[in-house]
DNA sequence: ATGAAAGCGCTAACAA
DNA sequence: TTGTTAGCGCTTTCAT
């Protein structure tokens, strides 16, 4: 590939001049501005990106680090993030951890390495105190709330809406609810899953909560614990729609009715929950990983609370 | 920052020795190689990525041009991407383009700026005219099938899993069958899906095929013209589970029953499909994702058929 | 085993 | 308005 002493020399330029004309600086006649767009053609010359991004020590490219690429939500995040990115000209890399800790750091290190603008947090592993360090190389922006002052975030009331979700259910008269999570109690979202679930029911029965959901095969496998157990719970809480079709097809396979022997409610207004009628939180995740995308490109470190919204329909 | 001729004076040495530490070149004694490595630790120092792509003329990482990131049939395949680009330590660049042929060349362009090693394309809006020339910059996978020599590919055979499904149904006795498809005939997979049609059940009554669907809402507009047709079809193809879905809601809502008065098959294999119980065409889009990465990773330009598996569920 | 020096391809301060 | 030149931060010959 020519690069661009090639295109001056042709041009009768010097490399300062091509390079004016690259990037639309007014200080160019006329001619040579031609004439160097004229060698640019013919020679079917483009900059390359490394070399310009080194010198300007930017990359307008933000990374999205997402644990799993198995779980719609996170694809509902990142949606958001293209949906922006896509309109102010930025590059969008995936950065897939499965949680793992080292996984997180070493793409937090796109940072350092000046590869990474920025990086939007879906989810981590890594406690606060290993991350934020990495905020004095480019901004990082959660999907959850923070209250260090170095990180922006988009997030939603998670506290707020499962107690929400609780009341609804006890206000049907349930008593006996049970509910899933993606991660154990490692994570601040379930922890706060778990404290709702006592400020509305009190205490709750180990047997009631099951971890390590993601997908439709980990609800049935929830499923057919917590529908076998001693006192079968009589509505569940499934953190995700497409885990609530796995709750609703083992319970169809023992001949449960929904709602009327089982209440379901899932999350994230996904299509297979609009499909089967599910009642669901929606915490509106493609906005809120727009909105990610924004606090980063503004280089803020504002923290944005994105409304959530219970959508009823027939599965409660 | 620290750059590398920090860590060299600091450490005594030159940076070519740096270097060597840093790429683990055998030929640097333990004690300088010791020194440089307490330098780098002190300093907290990490190469900078673009200089070091920049000389080596490599990104180890690769583009993914998706048009679309509402639909799930693409999600599929970036989520096939990014199992293998995880496992060969590559990066994935999400190159959104919703089709538009100038935005399209301008992902394309990444690849001779050198900013991307190899770009797989789920799906394109340019003519392969336009877009072979690229390949000389570097590896270009479709997943799609052409002859192009300087395309590698992972498909399916389209043509043939059409045929299949379409004598599926009439084999169930349905000769009103309709079906929609994402694009017009401007798209080689909808030319394909027409001729299997035609070569099923003749020729193909304008009132039975809508395009642009993508989505669940897509779905109800196709139903919505397709269920007050004149002759009302008896059976709808659809491109994929999610539009599927917005079918069967429609007909639903004017009180239409599945399969007994309409069947209907859908693509993917999709959540939602799972949920509702269709039947599927399912083409295996993330294998074809991880194929299309081995293939970028290999340098290959074979052309690898992924086999399609139709699932009989209770929609027809 | 080590270092000096020549790039990779570009931008921008400075001088003219 | 234009050109010269000094970097950006790294790898890799080529000597020694």
């Amino acid at each position: 590939m020519a690069n661009i002493n090639d295109i001056a020399k042709r041009a009768g330029v010097s490399v300062s001049t091509v390079s004016r004309v690259l990037n639309h600086n007014p200080y160019v006649s006329e001619e040579k501005r031609a004439a160097v767009q004229r060698v640019i053609d013919e020679l079917d010359y483009t900059p390359n990106r490394l070399a310009v991004d080194l010198i300007r020590q930017e990359t307008r490219t933000i990374g999205v680090i997402m644990p799993y690429n198995n779980n719609q939500a996170f694809d509902q995040l990142l949606h958001g993030v293209l949906n922006r990115s896509a309109e102010h000209d930025y590059s969008v890399m995936v950065l897939p951890t499965k949680y793992d800790q080292v996984k997180e750091l070493r793409s937090l290190d796109r940072l350092k390495n000046k590869q990474l603008d920025g990086i939007i947090l879906t989810s981590r592993s890594n406690a606060w105190d290993a991350i934020v360090p990495y905020s004095k190389y480019g901004a990082i922006v959660a999907c959850e709330y923070t209250d260090h002052p170095e990180i922006g975030c988009a997030y939603m009331d998670r506290y707020a809406s499962f107690v929400d979700a609780f009341r609804l259910l006890r206000d049907k008269g349930h008593t006996r609810v049970a509910f899933t999570t993606a991660r154990g109690e490692e994570s601040n979202s379930t922890r706060l899953t778990f404290k709702a679930y006592e400020h509305i029911f009190g205490e709750l029965p180990p047997a009631y909560h099951i971890s390590d959901c993601y997908s439709m095969e980990d609800g049935i496998r929830a499923a057919k614990q917590l529908l076998h157990a001693k006192l079968r719970p009589t509505a569940i809480y499934a953190n995700g729609d497409e885990v609530a079709t796995g709750i609703y097809q083992y319970a169809r396979s023992i001949q449960l009715e929904v709602p009327e022997d089982l209440a379901i409610i899932g999350q994230e207004n996904q299509p297979v929950g609009i499909g089967l009628g599910f009642s669901t939180v929606d915490h509106q995740l493609v906005k809120v990983g727009e909105q990610a995308f924004d606090l980063i490109v503004e280089k803020s470190r504002d923290k944005i609370e994105i409304p959530y919204h219970i959508i009823i329909r027939q599965s409660i």
